[in-house]
RNA sequence: GGUGGGGUGGCCGAGUGGCUAAAGGCAGCAGACUGUAAAUCUGCCGGGCUCAGCCCUACGUAGGUUCGAAUCCUACCCCCACCA
């Protein structure tokens, strides 16, 4: 039920296919993020219409709202979000890093200052495989400790040592919660525990945490956390580069909160088979979206005449409906339909990067394939 | 015709003698965003230059008082309200 099968190489890059209860997932995928139960501002619809297959919740916002318990009631987040396909929640690790304001971190666990009502919200590692269990993704993240990119040597060991320690009681507590649901009346569908590497940007910590989690099991799938968080492009290439040849060959690679366009393609290079971000509907919702030959900002006066596509390479609704100076005047009217068509775009663009990169792969010409593609993308911006 | 209120940069709107090229907002222009506290945030925004500075032009119009005026005085023009 969670099988990974690894169908070709070319140099690091790979391609292969998941197998998870909900279904199947080609790789290399890029995710999409749908925090709340919903990816901001698309119909489940218009996210399976931009080829996406498999999409993210997250435990530490579901909790908060609607509540576990709740998203249980309904059937599971797939039946709850209609998207009714392969999921994966976060932990709620992450928040551990970009709400440090808001919370404090002890062996136990971490309690948050939720941002809605000011309520303290203690989050352990056993509370996150609950939350999880309960939220029924077919993939379950370890809950870590990401420190920020910058961090110094102490620092990081810090962090990813915690996060080793919580791993172990992760998974203890993930295992009970599996065999006590094979038997519940509410049984949600099998779920899988993938655990994080952490480490910051220093490369023999990056080891010792991969070294780590292979000693507390097999795994059906091994994510790597805590980069583009801070630090420098080259230096993420570094640490992916030190990871591929000692990860294991037959295990789904998921690079969490990458990325950008130029990130996948360089990525995909150093092995990795999964990505999830935020940037293609944040950025869609700013107003920025990606084409093959840039980034554009679709606000930009200069569109006001367009009568082009966003992208003409791009068959996405978008891109097959609406011309840039359409796509213009919604943003600057601020109407939400706007917001919605670049996001749609966005998306759908991740997504097809990663079907082509899967295509040039499994023809053997991924190398040249990327290094045009690249050329093409950073050569002008419109 | 009378009485009262008011005319400030593209728009709205602070400001009643120097610290005012003039608060703030809007509009406009440009940019950022990486496991979502984000339909958010940042910068620029009278003109010109040999630009951390300098020079023009500016607070209805014209004149005046003053070392110095968007701010005080006079006249005029216009707008609003009420009364005839």
């Amino acid at each position: 039920m969670f099988e990974f099968q690894l169908e070709k190489t070319d140099g690091a890059a790979r391609a292969g296919t998941l197998t998870l209860p909900h279904g199947t997932v080609r790789t290399p995928a890029f995710m999409p993020v749908g925090t709340h139960g919903a990816v901001r501002g698309l119909s489940m619809e218009e996210v399976r219409r931009t080829g996406a297959q498999i999409v993210l919740g997250n435990t530490y916002h579901l909790h908060l709202r609607p509540g576990e318990e709740v998203v249980r009631a309904l059937g599971g987040l797939q039946r709850f979000t209609t998207w009714n396909g392969p999921m994966l929640t976060d932990s709620g690790g992450f928040q551990v890093f970009s709400l440090a304001e808001l919370r404090q971190i002890t062996e136990e666990g971490v309690t948050f200052k939720s941002p809605i009502d000011g309520s303290q919200r203690m989050i352990t590692p056993e509370r996150a495989m609950e939350i999880q269990a309960a939220l029924g993704a077919d993939i379950a993240m370890a809950f870590d400790h990401v420190v920020p990119g910058q961090s110094d040597h102490a620092h990081a060991l810090e962090g990813m040592e915690r996060t080793l320690r919580w791993l172990e009681r992760c998974r203890d507590h993930h295992v009970r919660l599996m065999e006590a649901s094979a038997t519940a009346p509410q049984r949600l569908s099998a779920q899988t525990l993938w655990p994080i590497i952490q480490g910051g940007t220093h490369d023999d910590l990056r080891l010792r945490s991969l070294e780590g989690i292979l000693e507390q099991g097999p795994w059906t799938g091994i994510a790597i956390g805590g980069l583009s968080v801070g630090e420098p492009k080259p230096v993420m290439h570094r640490v992916l580069e030190t990871l591929q040849p000692v990860l294991p060959a037959d295990r789904p690679r998921y690079l969490m909160g990458v990325g950008f366009p130029e990130d996948l393609i360089e990525a995909i290079a150093r092995g990795v088979d999964l990505f999830d971000c935020v940037a293609a509907t944040r950025n869609g919702r700013h107003g920025s979206a990606w084409t093959a030959s840039g980034k554009v900002n679709i606000r930009r006066a200069d569109l006001r005449l367009s009568d082009a596509p966003l992208d003409a390479d791009c068959d996405c609704e978008t891109c097959r409906g609406y011309a840039r100076g359409y796509l213009r005047h919604l943003f600057v009217v601020e109407e939400m339909l706007g917001l919605r068509l670049v996001s749609i775009h966005n998306v759908h663009f991740l997504v097809r990067l990663g079907d082509m990169a899967r295509a040039h792969i499994l023809a053997g010409d991924y190398a040249s394939w990327s290094r045009e593609w690249l050329q093409r993308y950073h050569g002008k911006d419109l």
